[in-house]
DNA sequence: AACTATTAATAATT
DNA sequence: TAATTATTAATAGTT
């Protein structure tokens, strides 16, 4: 490829068969990781440099997974346990699930830098994952408005409770509620919000999948 | 490398990607044997095209034989239970990637779309304002899904005028294509497609697993 | 490790 | 699909 036509034997001098294994090496690298990309292909490669040294590459995923995935389509061959297969199987299903989460997200990434016409690439399917998906957010940005309103009101009362003392608090915090627009009943709603496991604790933000079907009566769109 | 510099993302053009895929493929494992000749390396490459298809290549002896010796390479742990749970751990280690590749996706979407923080640590005033903008995005989505699916039934319609000829039908399609996007008949199915997001039912929000099979016939592709 | 002069690979086109 | 070709990318030899 470059200064002269290289034989395709092997390169005898022992310096210069070094030099070409790191390049080329590198090179062969790079390829792969670019075919995996502009096709979306599962590849592994594993290298063993004359002297036994490995250098591997698994471009999605793990070189255990995509050998496990090559044992599975190359052979069937099939030699664990069925509840092996079966927890492999489930563990499989997972990580499909969350690859086509993965590319969801890219194309909703791709959708919003920019051209709104790059959703000519998205499917009828992807498209409506895409509109449950803003409509579960928004869900989302509604109950955490409300929690903010409601620590609003919280610190309210409580500073109403240090000027005014203990008893009488009741009949002011009524009145501090009706500033903000929101009925007692909300109120006492919230203070049952405040105790439901918190915001922090999801394990995806855009991924609720607490239950906040007792503040169905609370949208404020 | 040729007739313009290509970018380095999945190409979508799904023809396209089939025929560069076939190409770089060839050209990966030309490259491979290439190294093994030169180098005298000992190198195994395993490709998974999209559509789950196995290419393959060991330069010397077998990919298993590659497999084993990357198995006592890498790991040193080689007993034959210890593969099982191995394998297990390394499909858990995928899917921890893929969760956290998952996260960081998210959070890209939630800095673009207001500049902000999580909603956690975000005012009253944020939270309103990227509201609105998960508004306006949810309609741009459900305006492009409603042209997507609107030239769905173009294209259905348009094959069913060339299996019946050109007279009868033609002036109906005409119509049809007047009211471009604002067809009474589309607005409804999409109003009527887009109502009531049952959230309770969703288990992963971005892979929603709809009930799509009434619009199967429109999947042109 | 850098640097080119070349060759090789390949994206777009036919 | 299968060739062709205009470019880009890889790299062999050199510094």
């Amino acid at each position: 490829m470059a200064r002269g036509k290289v034989q395709m034997r092997r390169i005898e001098n022992p310096v210069h068969r070094q030099v070409t294994f790191c390049k080329r090496r590198a090179g062969l690298l790079k390829k792969a990781k670019e075919l995996s990309v502009l096709t979306d292909a599962d590849i592994g490669i594993i290298i063993f440099s004359t002297h036994g040294k490995l250098y591997e590459l698994a471009t999605r995923g793990t070189m255990e997974g995509l050998i496990e995935r090559y044992r599975k389509t190359s052979g069937e061959a099939q030699t664990e346990g069925g509840e092996v297969i079966q927890a492999q199987e489930s563990f499989k299903q997972e990580i499909s699930v969350l690859k086509q989460e993965i590319n969801i997200l890219q194309k909703c990434l791709r959708y919003m830098s920019g051209d709104m016409g790059a959703s000519d690439n998205m499917t009828l399917e992807e498209l409506h994952a895409l509109e449950r998906h803003l409509e579960i957010w928004t869900y989302h940005v509604r109950a955490t408005k409300m929690q903010v309103m409601f620590q609003e009101i919280q610190s309210l009362k409580n500073k109403i409770v240090e000027q005014n003392g203990h008893f009488d608090v009741a009949p002011m915090m009524v009145q501090q509620n009706g500033h903000f627009g929101v009925s007692p009943m909300i109120v006492q709603q919230n203070e049952h919000f405040t105790a439901a496991p918190a915001m922090e604790d999801i394990p995806y933000p855009l991924t609720i999948q607490n239950d906040y079907s007792s503040f169905t009566s609370l949208d404020m769109g």
